[in-house]
DNA sequence: CGCGGTTTTGAGAATCCTCAAAACCAGTGG
DNA sequence: CCACTGGTTTTGAGGATTCTCAAAACCGCG
C-alpha cells in the first residue's frame, strides 16, 4: 500500500514542465540553478500511498510534480478531516520541516511524482537567495489563506454551498496548473473524501452530490467527480475571484 | 470606533517585555538590533477597533506587544467566521504583506498595543537575516498549523468537545506567554465571539457554555469567560499536548 | 431611568446524523 | 467466463443535533 520509489532523476529542474505555467513566478537563472542543486531526487508514491504521516519527523520536504493529494488530521477515535488538497506545485512538508514532528498526514489522491528537497538544507537557501526564502514564505502565507477560506465554508456555509464552493476551488486551482488541458474537468475523489473536507456525514454528502448531479453541475463517474458547469457551480457557492499575481514556487 | 492612534516609542526591542519568555527562541544582539531598526514605532487600538481590514491594502505588518485580537471572515450576508485569535507575540498581517489584499479582518478584543514594522522592507530582513526570514516562515507555519487544528474542530468534533477544545487552546497559549501570570484565566470574549469560531449559533453555543459552567470547568463574568478547571476542561476536549521547540518571533 | 449590548430560556423546525441495506462496479481467482 | 470480494454510491427511515424565532433577564453606562 504504502509504495514509494526513489526514481532517478527524470526532470532537470531547468526542464521542469510547471515553471512556465503563467500562475508561476519566472526565476532567475541561479536560483534556478541553486534549486536544481537543493533538489535530491524524485519520488513516486502510487494512488493511496503515503507520503507523510502524523506524528513522524520526515527528513524530506517535497514539491509536487505530478498528481493529485490531500492532507488531513485524525481525532483518536477514528474521525477524519482533510484540511486541504494539493496538486503540481505545491509544497507539502513544509510545516515538518519547520516544526519538528508532522501534525498532519498527507496521502496521494493518483500517482505522484514529487521533488525531494533536504529539510536540513533550507536554512541554505535562505542565505543563498533570500528571495526564494520570502517564496517559501509566500507559499506558507498562502496555504494559511485557502485554510482561512475553507474553515469559513465548513464553520459557516450550507452543505451545498460547501460542497460547490469546495468543487469550485479545486476545480480552478487545478485548471491553473494545467491539470485539465482542455480535458473534462475530472477530480479523482471518492465522495468520502468530500464528506472528511466538508465536514459532514457521507451519507448527507451523498445526497448534496445527487442534487448538483441532478442540476447537470456535475456527474460521478468512475471513481471521481466531473465538473460539468464549473460557472454555474461558482454562482451558488457565491464565488469571488481572487486574483493574485503570479505565485512563487521551488 | 475604530481608534489607532501611533504613539511614541515606549517599548525599545532590547527591553521588549516578550523577548525572555521561554516560549521565544532568544535573539543576538545582531538580530535584536536589526529587528530594532526594522520596528518603525508603536501603534495602540481600542477594544472593538479594527486593526487590518479584508480587502485593503495596508502597508503595515505588525507584533503584538500587549492585548487580544482576532482573525474572520465575513460572507457576503454578513455571516462571519472568526479563524484566529491573536496575542502579544503573534505576527499579524504576513498574509497581506507577501499576497496584496488582506484577505481577512484583524479587530482588538482589548485595548492593545502593536509594534509596526514596514511590509516594503520586510524583504530587505531576509537579505540581512536569513535565519529570521526563516523564523518568519516558521511563524507562517505555526499559524497553518494551529488553522488545521481549528479545521479538525469545526469540521469533526460535537459542540462541547468544540467548546472544550477551543478554550483549552486559548488558555493555554494566553499562558504560555504570560497573559494570566498568577491571575484568575480570564479570556475577554462574548459568546457571539465563541459561536463565530466554532461555526454554531449563539444559541447554541449558550447552553453549551452553561453545560460547562454547571459542571463548574468555567464562568462567565463581566464579559469575559473565565477559566476555572482548565484541566478537566483539556480532558473533555481530548487534549494532547504537542510540545514545540520556543518558537522564533519578531 | 433608559439604552444597547449581552446572556439566558423556551419552543418548534430544519439540517444533518446514524443505522441499515441494497445496488453497483472493478478486480481477482477459480 | 463466472462467482466472489471489497470498495463505493445510493436510498430509506427515524432520530439527534443544531438552528431560527422570540422574548425575557441582566448589566454597565450615560
Amino acid at each position: 500500500m504504502d509504495t514509494k520509489s526513489r526514481s532517478a532523476r527524470v526532470y532537470p529542474c531547468q526542464k521542469c514542465p510547471l515553471k512556465d505555467r503563467k500562475v508561476f513566478r519566472d526565476l532567475t537563472g541561479d536560483e534556478l540553478n541553486f534549486i536544481s542543486r537543493f533538489k535530491k531526487g524524485e519520488l513516486s508514491v502510487d494512488k493511496g500511498g503515503t507520503v507523510l504521516a502524523e506524528g513522524t519527523r520526515n527528513p524530506h520536504l517535497y514539491t509536487i510534480l505530478k498528481g493529485w493529494a490531500f492532507r488531513y488530521k485524525l481525532l483518536t477515535d477514528g474521525r477524519r478531516q482533510i484540511v486541504n488538497f494539493a496538486m503540481p506545485g505545491d509544497l507539502v512538508g513544509l510545516q515538518g520541516t519547520l516544526m519538528g514532528d508532522m501534525q498532519h498526514s498527507v496521502e496521494a489522491l493518483s500517482p505522484m511524482l514529487l521533488c525531494v528537497f533536504e529539510r536540513e538544507e533550507l536554512l541554505r537557501l535562505y542565505e543563498a537567495h533570500p528571495a526564494l526564502g520570502y517564496d517559501v514564505t509566500w507559499i506558507a502565507a498562502r496555504e494559511e489563506s485557502i485554510l482561512d477560506e475553507n474553515l469559513l465554508s465548513v464553520g459557516r456555509r450550507s452543505a451545498l454551498e460547501r460542497l460547490a464552493y469546495l468543487l469550485s476551488f479545486i476545480a480552478e486551482r487545478a485548471r491553473d496548473v494545467g491539470l485539465f488541458n482542455g480535458r473534462p474537468m475530472e477530480i479523482p475523489i471518492t465522495q468520502q473524501h468530500l464528506a472528511d473536507t466538508l465536514g459532514l456525514s457521507l451519507v448527507h454528502t451523498n445526497k448534496t452530490v445527487r442534487k448538483l448531479a441532478q442540476g447537470k453541475l456535475l456527474r460521478w463517474r468512475d471513481g471521481g467527480c466531473e465538473i460539468l458547469d464549473l460557472e454555474r457551480l461558482e454562482d451558488l457557492a457565491g464565488w469571488s475571484p481572487v486574483e493574485f499575481p503570479p505565485r512563487p514556487f521551488i
